[in-house]
RNA sequence: UGCGGGGUAGAGCAGUGGUAGCUCGUCGGGCUCAUAACCCGGAGGUCCUUGGUUCGAAUCCAAGCCCCGCUACCA
């Protein structure tokens, strides 16, 4: 076993489909991070699930006349073809509405109570008699007490912007049926937030160098000028999973405090699939272990300060509860590489004006890797950023294409034209042969360090970069000049440009897997670079769940072996003819695409 | 109202005290292995404004202007 690196992805929420900003903001980075710890033969597991419970999925399923059960199945469904598609290669992608989740979270929720972290508290909610059940405040309107709007929503009124006490509200009818509902009182389990502050505050301290700084001030900023407050974790819903306290099963986890133990639970869940059932404390009972949480920035204060209260409080208890002889507490986040937000032609996303670009539409169209490739060049690691479909058009030509594609292929050709598809034997290599190999072993170092440090678009930016070195090195040394006078010259350039590619092939195949792979078969090898995507239907008591799964095969990343580096190409051996690793897309394409918007 | 982010070449960005940089586009040249791709060179900027600190400011301070988010039981 070698050192463990745990990639936490944020759980889709089962009721709207995934579209590019939500890809770029978690997911393909989550990708790109656990397909560079594979390279370099780490223990890597990255997982999620679909987040199947709450009111979103509950309401939709009204709307729809389907059971929750039955929407969240469908986006389940839709996700892991989307996934599958890009490449994302999670190594289990389950679901929050499956046993294992529930044992997990019941054991997690008693933890914290038994160990003093939880309290109740009574307040005034929203009650629909017609309905026999608690409203959620934005399915109450009325009217405002401010402006005197009618329309205003139970929490706020989009009026007079005011935010609204909702027992306060005038004249308040449900949104559902129009009925008037009354305040009645009900009692909640919280979070004693206040009480794990201080050891929070000292998590994010020890962090604090590395972080990105717009995680750091919505975490810790926020503990130093605000502090905490406890926060309810128990709703009066029947969609989730049931308080495991007696007399108390009526209601259910609130779902924020629930879907972020499926990182714990997701990673138990994989070792049973795997019959490998203490796996999960490789990854969580480890110091040694490396977690990262890639999420969007609306998610931060969920993983900077929430889900590692829960854990502080937790303490060596769930382990406990896991039957262990010697329990262990279990590991806080290494880094929360939160991204910004992408927004589309200048406005911001929106589902209901269909003003998004959609994965899996996306996908009916075009290849993953150039939306990989845009979206990493774009990712809005330090600030939002666009999508601008001419500036994908560009991106796409005049960069993937142009500078990479075109270097791949005009290397093979050359060199299956006049060699007859055998790796020329190149002798002694030159100074200006060696030199370039150089560069690329220090663009290993570089990019190295990028990913490590979770620089995602400067890592892209410099694996471009080593790409034009070797354009630029063939321009010098014209091997279609030198083997009209000197054959055994044009060898040693196209030797060396051989193995500059082979190299780069891997330096670019975190970010551009389905390319990489496309690249390695035509060099003539065997094995895969990664392993492949499968899903699985599980049932328990609860319910059936689809799972996806990734199997690494035989492929080279299997083993332990860092990859990471320049191989020997070794002289003589064979390779396919080879085809662009990338298509031109024509200029029609930007309208076309824009003409779908809105 | 409060909080946060941002205003640097046509576009997108990097740059936190010492002659203003990167990618793409653009203009000119070269090459012909390659998906008219690749390589070289040039043009292009009052670094939002004003005032201040300093030998010296895009970079620090003050005031102001403009854009964009957030301030939801949408996790």
């Amino acid at each position: 076993m070698t050192e463990p690196v745990l990639v936490a992805v944020a759980w889709p929420y089962a009721s709207a489909k995934i579209h590019v900003g939500n890809i770029t903001g978690a997911y393909l980075p989550a990708d790109i991070l656990a397909r560079y710890h594979r390279l370099r033969g780490r223990d890597v597991l990255m997982v999620s699930g679909s987040d199947s419970h709450g009111t979103p999925v509950t309401v939709r399923a009204d709307q729809e006349g389907l059971t929750p059960e039955e929407v969240y199945k469908r986006f389940h469904a839709e996700f892991i073809q989307l996934f599958q598609k890009l490449g994302l290669t999670y190594d289990i992608f389950t679901s929050t509405h499956t046993r294992n989740h529930f044992d997990v979270a019941s054991k997690l929720f008693l933890s914290l109570k038994e160990n003093g972290y939880l309290f109740t508290e009574a307040s005034m909610q929203w009650y629909s008699t017609e309905q026999g059940r608690f409203l959620p405040d934005r399915y109450v309107e009325g009217t405002c007490y401010f402006c005197g709007n009618t329309n205003a929503r139970s929490d706020q009124c989009d009026n007079c912007g005011h935010l609204l006490e909702a027992d306060k509200l005038i004249d308040p009818r449900s949104k559902i049926d129009g009925s008037t509902p009354e305040l009645r009182e009900t009692t909640h389990f919280y979070l004693d937030l206040e009480q794990l502050q201080d050891e929070v505050a000292e998590f994010l301290r020890d962090r604090q160098d590395y972080w990105r700084p717009n995680v750091m001030r919505q975490s810790l900023g926020q503990i130093e000028t605000e502090g905490l407050r406890g926060r309810p974790i128990t709703r009066d819903l029947s969609w989730g999973i049931p308080v495991p306290v007696e007399g108390w099963d009526e209601k259910c986890m609130y779902v924020w405090f629930e879907a972020v133990i499926g990182y714990l639970s997701s990673v138990v869940e994989w070792g049973l699939l795997h019959d490998k059932p203490d796996a999960w404390r490789h990854w969580w009972t480890n110091q040694e272990s490396r977690t990262l949480y890639c999420i969007g920035k609306d998610n931060i204060p969920f993983h900077a300060i929430i889900w590692p209260a829960e854990l502080i409080g937790v303490g060596q208890s769930f382990d406990e509860k896991m039957g262990a002889e010697d329990p262990q507490s279990l590991v806080l986040p290494y880094d929360v590489p939160a991204n910004e937000f992408m927004n589309l032609e200048g406005q911001k996303l929106s589902g209901s004006k269909n003003w998004a670009v959609w994965g899996l539409d996306f996908l009916e169209r075009y290849d993953p890797d150039p939306m990989r490739y845009y979206l990493t060049v774009n990712m809005p690691e330090t600030r939002d950023t666009d999508w601008d479909w001419e500036e994908f058009y560009q991106r796409n030509n005049n960069e993937l294409v142009a500078t990479w594609g075109n270097l791949a292929n005009r290397v093979l050709s050359f060199a299956y034209k006049n060699w007859e598809g055998n790796i020329p034997d190149p002798g002694e290599l030159r100074g200006s042969d060696k030199a370039l190999l150089e560069t690329i072993r220090k663009g290993f170092k570089t990019v190295e360090a990028n990913l490590e440090a979770v620089k995602l678009r400067a890592a892209m930016l410099e694996a471009m970069r080593l790409a034009a070195e070797v354009n630029k090195y063939l321009d010098t040394a014209a091997p279609w000049f030198e083997i009209k006078s000197d054959r055994s010259a044009a060898g040693k350039t196209i030797y060396t440009a051989l193995q500059a590619i082979d190299g780069l092939k891997i330096i670019f195949s975190p970010f551009l897997p389905h390319s990489s792979e496309k690249l390695h078969s035509y060099l003539g090898y065997e094995k895969t670079i990664y392993g492949s995507l499968v899903t699985e239907e599980v049932e328990d008591d609860l319910s059936t769940h689809t799972v996806m799964l990734y199997d690494p095969g035989d492929s080279l990343t299997a083993g332990s072996e860092d990859l990471w580096k320049l191989s020997d190409l070794p002289p003589g051996k064979s390779f396919k003819q080879p085809s662009p690793l990338f298509q031109k897309l024509d200029e029609s394409i930007v309208e076309e695409e824009r003409g779908r918007l809105g």
